[in-house]
RNA sequence: GAGUCGCUAGCUCAGACGGUAGAGCAACGGACUUUUAAUCCGUAGGUCCCGGGUUCGAGUCCCGGGCGACUCACCA
């Protein structure tokens, strides 16, 4: 008999004893009606005598984490929402039966607590159990007490024990919630409205990744699951809701490192009669918020660096930016040839058909990107990496578009939107055609998309803020999976 | 997709040179009424990721596979 099988054998033994008893191993029968939480504010600052004459009798539940059996009484810790507390049990204080009775509970299980507080000679707050329920009898053993779970993989599989044991984890969720809900808050308070638009499309667009493909059998029709929700928000500005958000997920069909997930949250907000630059502003306001609130700081410590939010962030174009780090004159790029030679020398691989647009991308990405540890909004992004921004006035070569790197990565992409349908339609053959010669599918235009743009569609700016990478930097997080609750794993094989 | 590394008890980890597989916690039995990584005595628990190979003998060496981590590639 192997040690596991052991172990759940005495655990059915319990519960087999339990029921016989006359107790419900499953019962759903107490109302806490505190928290740790609770017990610990209520007793804050008090003396040992204060606490232990005070008479408010506290009733809470939760798992327990720990305990330490000493015969005719014993020491537990019990765990809720809101942390752990302990508790203290005696056999003369609640009688043989009962006290016989709690013999049979075990770490792991849950259990509903009564009594009033005390603080024990070594000082910790305590609860003097004057009655216990038993609520969920556990079957299984939870991790080492000690070391907590370190399999990274048990972690992610079996996600529950990571949050039941390492405290850290349930912090990072919790702050994860909290962005969430403060970025909503920021953007309703300034009159955006929350809307839902399709996950599954017909033509996945707004963005170029792969997409996965699924089918709908009653109307016998391919579907796609987005890649992002930008076509149908505009269609919104177009349907007059002047300022829309989605915070929901986009799927891409594209590799798995710690910067990716194969599902992840997107952020994505357009605003009519803004352009980009109102957008830079609108995004430092909104990670100052977001600062203030969860750090009363603009300063927060990203895997050992200190990134500085205060405002007014940096700000480079594309091609500045490859110019210092590649070590040109930001003229020299201007020479598509030279370019083109500056950009395999730092090891960018060109089949030759790349417009200069994309080579000056490519450089950027292969020298500037990593050092852009400061929020820094990088803009003019070339019109051929750019379908769906509007071309800058004075350099119609490049875009009114930015996106935000904060330490080496891209955090968000925004630009002041396009809304002439006649270049929107040229600059959406252009992208399918070049997929085309690439990939060999064929040309699919959002005819639909195109239809609703010919009503009219306000001028207009949108960013789409990476929710993963946002909660990452927030909570010093080194790959994205610690942030995701549920990550994408291959499925165990039998 | 490529390279490097990892996989030993429920958990956290040791296991030189190839020679009967170990500890702590958890579990089980016992002692103990203010402990807190409780303590003390005792017991049990292993498909060493899987499959081949070399060898008298493989957790250890070789080959193949699985899963994971990291780096790179892909992801405008």
């Amino acid at each position: 008999m192997n040690d596991q099988r052991e172990f759940l054998k005495h655990r059915l033994q319990k519960l087999r004893d339990l029921r016989a008893a006359g107790i419900n191993p499953f019962a759903n029968t107490f109302k806490p009606r505190h928290t740790a939480h609770d017990v610990r504010t209520r007793m804050e600052g008090k003396t040992k005598e204060e606490i232990e004459g005070c008479t408010d009798v506290f009733s809470l539940a939760g798992r327990i984490m720990s305990l330490r059996d000493f015969g005719k009484s014993s020491f537990f810790h019990i765990q809720d929402r809101t942390g752990k507390v302990q508790a203290y049990i005696q056999k003369n204080k609640i009688g043989e039966n009962r006290y016989a009775l709690f013999k049979k509970i075990d770490i792991g299980d849950f259990i509903g607590v009564c009594g009033r507080a005390f603080l024990t000679h070594s000082g910790e707050l305590t609860i003097l159990v004057d009655d216990f329920t038993l609520l969920t009898k556990s079957l299984r053993p939870l991790p080492e007490k000690w070391h907590g779970l370190q399999d990274i993989e048990t972690r992610y599989r079996q996600r529950y024990l990571d949050l039941i044991v390492n405290e850290s984890v349930r912090a990072t969720f919790q702050t994860r919630s909290q962005i969430i809900a403060l970025v909503r808050e920021f953007l309703v308070s300034r009159d955006f409205l929350e809307v839902e638009t399709p996950m599954m499309q017909p033509i996945a667009g707004g963005a170029a990744a792969q997409p996965f493909i699924t089918h709908h059998n009653a109307l016998d029709m391919d579907l796609y699951l987005r890649i992002a929700p930008e076509l149908y928000l505009k269609r919104l500005l177009v349907g007059g809701f002047e300022r829309v958000f989605e915070i929901n997920r986009n799927f891409r069909n594209e590799g798995i490192s710690t910067q990716h997930n194969p599902e992840f949250t997107m952020l994505e907000f357009y605003c009519a009669y803004a352009t980009y630059e109102d957008l830079m502003h609108l995004t430092e306001d909104m990670f100052c918020f977001l600062c203030r609130e969860l750090f009363g700081s603009f300063s927060v410590t990203y895997q050992g660096t200190v990134l500085d939010f205060t405002p007014p962030w940096k700000r480079m174009t594309l091609k500045e930016a490859a110019a210092v780090y590649a070590e040109q004159q930001p003229s020299a790029l201007d020479d598509p040839a030279h370019a083109r030679a500056v950009a395999s020398r730092y090891g960018v691989v060109l089949s030759g058909s790349e417009s200069h647009g994309e080579v000056l991308t490519a450089l950027f990405e292969a020298t500037a990107e990593r050092h852009l540890i400061q929020p820094t909004f990088i803009t003019h992004y070339p019109v051929e990496v750019s379908p769906l921004a509007r071309a800058n006035e004075d350099d119609p070569t490049v875009t009114d578009r930015f996106e935000l790197y904060v330490a080496g990565r891209e955090i968000a992409n925004a630009f002041s939107e396009l809304t002439d349908p006649e270049d929107q339609r040229r600059r959406f053959v252009a992208q399918a055609e070049a997929k085309a010669r690439l990939t060999g599918d064929p040309v699919v235009i959002d005819e639909d998309f195109l239809l609703a743009l010919e009503h009219g569609m306000p001028p207009a700016a949108g960013e789409g803020i990476g929710i993963d990478r946002l909660v990452m930097l927030l909570t010093d997080a080194a790959s994205i999976r610690d942030v995701i609750l549920f990550p994408l794993f291959r499925a165990e094989r039998s």
